[in-house]
DNA sequence: GCATAATTCGTTTTT
DNA sequence: CGAATTATGC
């Protein structure tokens, strides 16, 4: 895990120039012709249309090395954006050894979720944040709203958190802002009430000095066109822009480059977007294919190169996808030629009776291959759904075939690992109260839901954060003793560990860069902060006494993340890295067959490549075509190509004729994709066992297809979505919950209390004032007797 | 407040 | 069919 965060902030922009003197660069060698023009075309905008493996990655690269070799800009005059952290390491490393100088002085190559944070720590106060905030996961979000429709008394059962979660997600993709939202999309949610809840859940963002991975790029949008002097500043500064993967950019990624491009006339921009839109494939979380296909509109004059030139299959491979693919309609248009220059073995395509036959079958087939001496590393298996790997895991288990599923729960998503950063965020932000709430009662401290109901109400009257909230409420007696207690024990623990944690010096862990390999690194301060918090807490202990299975690996990942953290500077540090940097090391030592989904193996290759699951309804997916009809073919279609295209030199298929779909068995029908593959470069085989006549092979190469595109309209499934459409779309008469029932509300003027005002608790009744310290009461209650009770508790009687 | 039974509901996923 | 979340009883 590298401390790219961290290591950027030194200033070494002139690394890599500087050594370009002396290093006689070759880069240019090896390129073909279409590449060379691609890395030598500097000025003006340019769209590269690279099919799969065409060089793609190659060609951004040596146009970045290229750049900085001929002085046309230094290194932090270059903006680079990818869509993974994966892509964008790939890139440091490849520019480093391009230009023989290491990844630093790259400060502005990232993901453009990184990036937008990075300008938004420089200009943070400009949209209302401190530079310090807090990125927030889709965890967190989701329990900021489950607070906000809570106060807002709207029923979660009917209005769930994570269906509103995905409406914003949907309008931060198209860089909607709360005001921009159009009432007939917030009517879908909550009676209408959506555009406010927007407009609130972005100023508890701001007052908790946090934002969502959406806002990373919607800020930076407000920011520019709000301070056209900080924008002006980045436009001096990028003298080049570079896009990687541009046809999975969404609306909000294409005004934030448009923004950053502006410093000069559309046509002089010196912009260079690299894309493929046949594998366009994340339309359904936003990405806009149209981006893309109008980059020559967008900027005039753009030169159009296209990279057809496949250096990774053998042409029957290639033949097949670019068959299969020529059937979409919306495309730029690319052949791809084969440089591989055989033609290799035909497409196999395999009928089965079952998902089990076929993992069977699949299996064989592997082992096969592994008799002949393939390595299981070169040998992949793709699906269209992650429940198809089930059976898969399961056979290869039986068989002992080493295996490994790519893309399942991330390291920083697992519950382990959110709750010890929520722990290290609280100590590091005493007013994160998204890290408070998670951790809390975690492990069991006999704080229950009324405890923390009362907790949160008195927080939002009073508008302090929780930890505050708590430690005035534990001078008061509205707590019962027991949890009071407990929570002052909690606070108290906390400012301990604050305290340890400002105890230590930053300039103690520097490592030092000349020490003689060998030398011991001291163990930066902050990882041995971070367990003694998680042992303190008695976090530790609740999964050491936990004793189901997977305990163990739990324990093993929080000793993973403590020991992850001596890599970073600083506690702050760790923490941006671990809220950007989602992804985990992939442990490629061992040798396995790669499991995983037709999205994650976007970008990768293997000799051999399996693809089960070719039926119409799960590949291409009933609920894509009801949802997007036609683009949703499409997509799925590119999906398909996308599959195809990552077999270097063997590419299987297959189909069940019967699959088990949420529990109950349905017969299957061979994917239309099927049909659209060329008959010459395609084997039918036989497993033998497929019912005569039913099967898939007893068709002698005619595929026993599918509908035509057409009847998907008349599915129920479509009609389905149709309705919901119309339903969504007409307001319809407003529907009063009917719990519109006053409840006992802060008027405002709360807190204007006097000694002797006769006073209304909740839990203890009238009574009178007796003293009053900030905005603690006390009171002499009629039945109660003398408490101390905060003023939000108690109503003028 | 917490452990256990009943129920719901089923793509794709990065940041 | 099975996970994952929610209602129920102690």
């Amino acid at each position: 895990m590298p401390a790219e965060s961290q290591r950027l902030e030194r200033p070494a922009a002139g690394a890599i120039t500087s050594q370009l003197g002396r290093r006689d660069v070759d880069y240019l060698k090896g390129l073909n012709e279409e590449q060379r023009e691609a890395v030598l075309a500097t000025d003006g905008p340019l769209l590269v249309l690279a099919g799969a493996g065409t060089g793609k990655t190659r060609v951004l690269t040596t146009r970045i090395a290229h750049i900085l070799r001929t002085g046309l800009a230094r290194a932090p005059e270059i903006l680079a954006v990818t869509f993974t952290n994966k892509a964008a390491r790939e890139m440091k490393e490849r520019i480093g050894q391009l230009v023989g100088a290491s990844i630093e002085g790259m400060p502005w190559l990232g993901t453009f979720h990184s990036i937008g944070a990075r300008l938004l720590r420089r200009h943070a106060e400009l949209v209302g944040l401190k530079s310090d905030f807090t990125i927030l996961d889709t965890d967190d979000q989701i329990r900021l709203i489950k607070q906000l429709l809570d106060a807002a008394n709207i029923d979660e059962k009917r209005w769930p958190a994570r269906v509103f979660a995905g409406m914003m997600d949907n309008w931060k993709n198209r860089g909607l802002l709360p005001a921009n939202v159009s009432a007939a999309e917030a009517g879908a949610f909550a009676n209408g009430r959506a555009q406010t809840l927007y407009a609130d859940y972005q100023a508890r963002l701001k007052v908790l000095n946090a934002a969502d991975f959406g806002d990373l790029l919607l800020e930076c949008i407000r920011l520019f066109n709000q301070h056209p002097d900080v924008l002006a500043e980045y436009h001096r500064r990028f003298k080049y822009m570079l896009v990687d993967e541009y046809q999975d950019s969404n609306v909000a990624q294409y005004m934030w480059l448009r923004l950053l491009a502006q410093g000069k006339p559309a046509s002089e921009a010196n912009i260079c977007v690299v894309g493929d839109d046949d594998q366009s494939i994340y339309g359904w979380r936003g990405a806009e294919i149209d981006n893309i296909l109008r980059f020559e509109k967008d900027f005039p004059g753009a030169r159009v190169i296209r990279l057809e030139r496949n250096y990774r299959s053998t042409s029957n491979i290639l033949k097949a996808a670019s068959h299969l693919i020529a059937h979409n309609e919306s495309r730029l248009g690319k052949t791809l030629q084969t440089d591989v220059g055989e033609k290799g073995d035909l497409v196999g395509v395999t009928s089965v009776w079952d998902s089990e036959e076929e993992a069977r079958h699949i299996g064989e087939e592997i082992e096969q291959l592994q008799r002949q001496g393939e390595n299981l590393n070169s040998i992949a298996i793709l699906v269209r759904a992650s429940y198809q790997m089930r059976e898969f895991e399961e056979r290869f288990l039986t068989l002992g075939l080493n295996y490994r599923v790519i893309g399942g729960p991330r390291f920083y998503e697992r519950r382990e690992i959110r709750d010890a950063l929520a722990y290290l965020r609280l100590v590091w932000n005493p007013n994160d109260d998204l890290a408070f709430d998670r951790i809390v009662n975690v492990p069991k401290r006999g704080l229950g839901d009324s405890t923390l109901r009362l907790v949160h109400e008195a927080a939002r009257h009073q508008s302090t954060s929780l930890t505050d909230t708590v430690r005035m409420l534990v001078q008061t007696e509205e707590l019962k003793p027991k949890q009071r207690a407990t929570l002052r024990q909690l606070i108290d623990q906390f400012d301990d560990w604050r305290r340890r944690a400002k105890a230590q010096p930053y300039g103690m862990m520097e490592v030092d860069e000349d020490a003689p390999p060998g030398v011991i690194r001291r163990t930066p301060w902050h990882a041995d902060l971070a367990r003694q918090v998680l042992d303190e807490s008695g976090y530790t202990e609740m999964w050491q006494n936990d004793k189901s299975a997977e305990a163990e690996g739990r324990l093993e990942n929080l000793k993973e993340l403590v020991n992850s953290m001596e890599e970073f500077d600083s506690l702050g540090g760790f923490l941006e890295h671990v809220s950007l940097v989602m992804d985990r090391d992939t442990g490629e030592a061992e040798d396995a067959v790669s499991i995983m989904t037709l999205h994650s193996a976007k970008g990768l290759e293997f000799d051999t490549v399996f693809l089960p699951g070719w039926e119409e309804g799960l590949f291409p997916s009933q609920r894509t075509l009801d949802e997007s009809g036609r683009a949703g073919l499409e997509e799925e279609r590119r999906l398909a190509y996308v599959g195809l295209t990552r077999a270097r030199k063997r590419l299987r298929l297959s189909l069940a004729q019967n699959r088990r779909i949420h529990g109950l068995w349905q017969s299957a029908i061979p994917s239309r994709f099927l049909d659209e593959l060329p008959a010459e470069a395609v084997e039918v085989k036989d497993t033998g066992s497929a019912y005569g006549g039913y099967g898939y092979g007893g068709r002698a190469g005619r595929f026993n297809v599918a509908d035509p595109f057409d009847s998907v309209y008349e599915t129920p499934g479509w009609r389905r979505a149709q309705a919901q459409h119309q339903s969504r779309r007409s307001p319809g008469p407003v529907t009063i919950d009917g719990d519109l029932v006053a409840r006992s509300v802060d008027d405002g003027r709360g807190s204007k209390y006097g000694v002797g005002d006769r006073v209304f608790h909740l839990k203890f009744g009238y009574g009178r004032i007796e003293a009053l310290e900030g905005n603690k009461l006390t009171i002499e209650f009629e039945k109660a007797g003398r408490k101390k009770v905060l003023d939000s508790f108690v109503q003028k009687g």
